[in-house]
DNA sequence: CTTCTATGATTGATCGGCAC
DNA sequence: CGTGCCGATCAATCATAGAA
């Protein structure tokens, strides 16, 4: 039980979450592609370069939010729809390019 | 091809999400030592199964995985029975834990995280 | 400060595609 | 035709950060 119940050392236990910009990108590729939310190898690094994370933390972001999300139909997961929808046609569409305007530079 | 449909939420079904669901494995794996998820009292070296079907390697047999794979990052055949008879696995769980371990040590170089060449021995 | 929830990471196992 | 490996993903779980 107690004994032997850590993994010596995971990387889980010095967690950081990411920064609200990050997960605003993220959140927004995703309710902008929810038809097929699996980000191609080069999507991925473009979202990790603009979210200032790694590319393995993109791919799990997504593994867990499209298991999340499942997980939830019906809940506050059609407001965040809405939400995301409203902020990718105000500023960005589907596709990455240009950051909407103001947005600080993650460092 | 677009592959979707999997929950039955109501209404609007917008999502594509749902890969295949491969939730309950038949685990038709022949052979022997099977799962046993019963908590008896007694002994419980043997690795114990989940309800899912998820395998919860003990201390003893991921270390011994670990020592094998510096040994070789590749199994033979033979190597591979050996190991899933000392161990008490199937075959398949070894050869499965293998091929997660070498993803796991790809993903570790790429991240640029490694200790140093435990292979490459020439510096 | 304690309790409960959100969230990032880990990992055994599956799926499709490819090479032998 | 069958088998092993790779790459990506799933699904359950761990451990912690953060909110209440």
């Amino acid at each position: 039980v107690m004994i032997l119940r850590s993994r010596f050392l995971d990387a889980r236990r010095k967690r950081r979450n990411f920064s609200k910009q990050a997960s605003e990108i993220l959140n927004e590729y995703f309710y902008s592609h929810l038809s097929n939310p699996y980000p191609s190898e080069e999507a991925k690094e473009e979202l990790a370069r603009k979210c200032g994370i790694t590319v393995s933390q993109v791919s799990n972001w997504f593994g867990n939010k499209r298991i999340r999300y499942k997980k939830n139909i019906g809940k506050a997961q059609e407001e965040a729809n809405l939400y995301a929808a409203k902020k990718a046609a105000g500023a960005s569409p589907y596709s990455m390019a240009g950051p909407p305007s103001g947005t600080t530079t993650p460092m | 091809p677009l592959l979707m449909s999997n929950n039955a939420s109501a209404g609007s079904a917008s999502s594509g999400l749902g890969v295949g669901l491969s939730s309950g494995n038949g685990s038709a794996s022949g052979g022997g030592g099977a799962a046993s998820s019963s908590v008896g009292l007694g002994s419980c070296s043997l690795s114990s199964t989940n309800n899912s079907g998820r395998t919860n390697f003990t201390n003893k047999q991921l270390t011994e995985l670990e020592k094998e794979f510096h040994f070789n990052r590749y199994l033979t055949r033979a190597r591979r029975i050996e190991i899933a008879n000392t161990l008490q696995l199937n075959e398949t769980q070894v050869k499965i834990w293998f091929q997660n371990r070498r993803m796991k040590q790809k993903k570790r170089v790429k991240e640029g995280l490694i200790p140093a060449d435990i292979l490459t021995q020439h510096s």
